[in-house]
DNA sequence: GCCGTTTTCGGCCCGACTGTTTTCAGTCG
């Protein structure tokens, strides 16, 4: 049972006890262990089968208990009993944006609505309005968002990093150049290189906000747009993103800032620890909870320093151990681009890239980089775009002419050879052999188990002349999930084989993902950071690797292609 | 239901917004 499985069922039955009426903490502690469940790099049912479940945090006896039952029999019995009280079709109306549990329970039992249907049928025929505390107003609202559940799921939902943060920068830059404007700063998600966006925060300080407001509502990247205040705006891209801008007064631009990138989790546990200090942290101030004294900061690191932590960069913020280690003084030191010295990663015209090799060359020369792969796709690629041994051969002779005369900055000859059902690489031996540098990735056959797939991969990481393997998980952000793979005993098996394994920079893969290449670095590999680019523009997408290993906590000494020329050659 | 350099019991983040309210509950981020 996958972890969003265990968590879905967790979410579940704590809708069911609030249902139920059980105390709010008691749903909220469902509410937040489901979370870490769903987020958890390893696997959940694994986990609880070695009785390690409470290992997770949030997840106490009676939550362990509960897994294990679902593990066993396919459902919790607390939840089998409820169900048997309220209709399952109840939790949908619970999620029905603007209503809740308590107002579904209520619906329940005063007008019988047990379904989506049921609760259509009471707003039409205006029977919520009887019940007290509800109106008129409540029933269209309830009308406007079943119409919008109808129409396609949930609406846009979530957009991927790539397609928000080039309109977010363009914005705030845009901001940034008119004479109104102070300070403006890209906020939320974006701002912490999330692998996904939901919409664009941007705050600011101007000496004329309303002025500074018109100039976002008539920037050509915006479509539609609130009324422009004082105190901001609120606008829509062309491509449906929301924009909101938030201008407020320079004595707080720190307290905001900090509250608006978030994340929740990072937020939460940043006011909890505040409590047992004493203090009471809001977007508005750091409160003395005895003086009642208002601390206000101009700057995001001041509201840090006045809690009492070391500044947190905004891809630590996601309530992972971030606060703990920033009181302590023991942060990491985060890779930064400039550190990255190479690409070991990408694709010519030989294959199924855009340029030639050349170009491709020099658009690694052009980033200021010592050395790079070529590695096209490997013989039994298909779709016309598979590379033959012959061609292989000639290319590692390409590639040596290349270098010639070259100083400073040398080209790898290598392959992204593709793993075989057995582990097997689909090249001979001898070809192999000759390249410089070998990416081995899994391209076909992800429905085998997790069991075979990580047989498999282990396999292709026993081949001494393996480096390094390919987007692991072969997840594609909000389009496929990741293939079951057991990523503690890759790790295990990369650590002791000093095989590498890669952090792909593809913005829609960023595979390893932040969790599974902390764990993996953790377990003692070494991570390279490869951008997997088809054209030269491509090769841009290394900030989205670097991005990922700044969130996986990873420092410079952690990823094999920071290393110079001469080091990295003896890893070779 | 979870959790602990104040606690194994008694707490559990903060504020905006909405709609229905004469002071607040529910929902959301």
């Amino acid at each position: 049972m996958s972890n969003a499985e265990i968590a879905a069922a967790l979410e579940e039955l704590g809708v069911l006890y609030e249902l139920d009426g059980a105390v709010k903490y008691r749903v909220l502690a469902y509410s937040t262990a489901a979370t870490a469940i769903r987020e958890s790099p390893v696997s959940v049912a694994e986990l609880a089968a070695a009785g390690r479940a409470t290992e997770i945090p949030g997840v106490g006896k009676t939550l362990a208990e509960k897994i294990d039952a679902l593990l066993a029999t396919g459902e919790i019995p607390a939840a089998a009993k409820l169900k048997a009280k309220f209709p399952v079709t109840l939790i949908e109306v619970t999620r029905v944006p603007g209503l809740g549990t308590k107002t579904a329970r209520r619906l329940f039992d005063e007008l019988g609505v047990a379904t989506l249907e049921d609760l259509k049928e009471a707003a039409e025929g205006e029977k919520i309005r009887d019940l007290k505390g509800l109106g008129a107003k409540q029933e269209e609202r309830i009308l406007a968002s079943l119409e919008r559940l109808g129409e396609d799921g949930e609406g846009p939902g979530r957009l991927l990093l790539s397609k928000v943060r080039p309109i977010a920068e363009d914005l705030a830059a845009a901001l940034r150049e008119h004479p109104a404007a102070n300070r403006v700063e890209v906020a939320g998600s974006a701002r912490r290189w999330a692998e996904t966006c939901k919409d664009i925060d941007i705050i600011a300080t101007a000496e004329e906000p309303a002025a500074l407001a018109e100039h976002l509502a008539s920037h050509p990247l915006i479509s539609a747009a609130g009324t422009p205040g004082p105190n901001g705006l609120r606008a829509q891209t062309h491509n449906g993103v929301s924009v909101d801008l938030r201008i407020v007064p320079p004595a707080a631009f720190g307290n905001l800032l900090q509250h608006f990138t978030g994340s929740k989790a990072h937020n939460v546990q940043l006011r909890e620890d505040a409590v047992s200090r004493g203090l009471s942290v809001s977007e508005h101030g750091v409160t003395d909870t005895e003086s009642g004294k208002v601390e206000l900061c101009e700057s995001e690191g001041a509201v840090y320093e006045h809690l009492g932590y070391a500044y947190i960069e905004p891809e630590l913020r996601e309530g992972r151990g971030e606060l703990k280690a920033a009181r302590e003084g023991k942060l990491p030191d985060l890779i930064e681009l400039g550190d990255v010295r190479g690409d070991l990663h990408s694709h010519t015209t030989l294959s199924d890239g855009r340029n030639s090799l050349d170009e491709m060359a020099e658009g690694g020369r052009a980033r200021g980089y010592a050395y790079m792969a070529i590695t096209d796709h490997s013989a039994s690629h298909g779709f016309g775009d598979h590379v033959t041994p012959d061609r292989l051969w000639e290319r590692i002779e390409e590639i040596k002419a290349w270098n010639v005369g070259k100083r400073g900055f040398r080209l790898l000859a290598g392959s992204e050879i593709n793993i075989g059902l057995d582990g097997s690489l689909d090249y001979p031996d001898d070809l192999v052999a000759a390249l410089d540098w070998v990416v081995a990735s899994v391209h076909t056959s992800f429905a085998i188990s997790e069991a075979e797939m990580t047989e498999r991969v282990v396999a292709a990481i026993e081949n001494p002349e393996v480096n390094c393997i390919g987007h692991l998980t072969g997840r594609l952000i909000g389009r496929r999930e990741p293939y079951g793979i057991d990523v503690e005993a890759v790790a295990e098996a990369a650590a002791r084989t000093g095989t590498t394994i890669e952090i792909n920079g593809n913005p829609n893969r960023r595979d390893l993902s932040d969790r599974h290449a902390r764990l993996a670095a953790d377990a003692g590999v070494t991570i390279v950071l490869n951008t997997d680019a088809h054209g030269i523009d491509t090769l841009d997408n290394m900030a989205y690797a670097v991005a990922t290993a700044r969130r996986a906590w990873l420092t410079a000494a952690d990823v094999a292609n920071t290393r110079t020329w001469a080091e990295f050659k003896k890893l070779l």
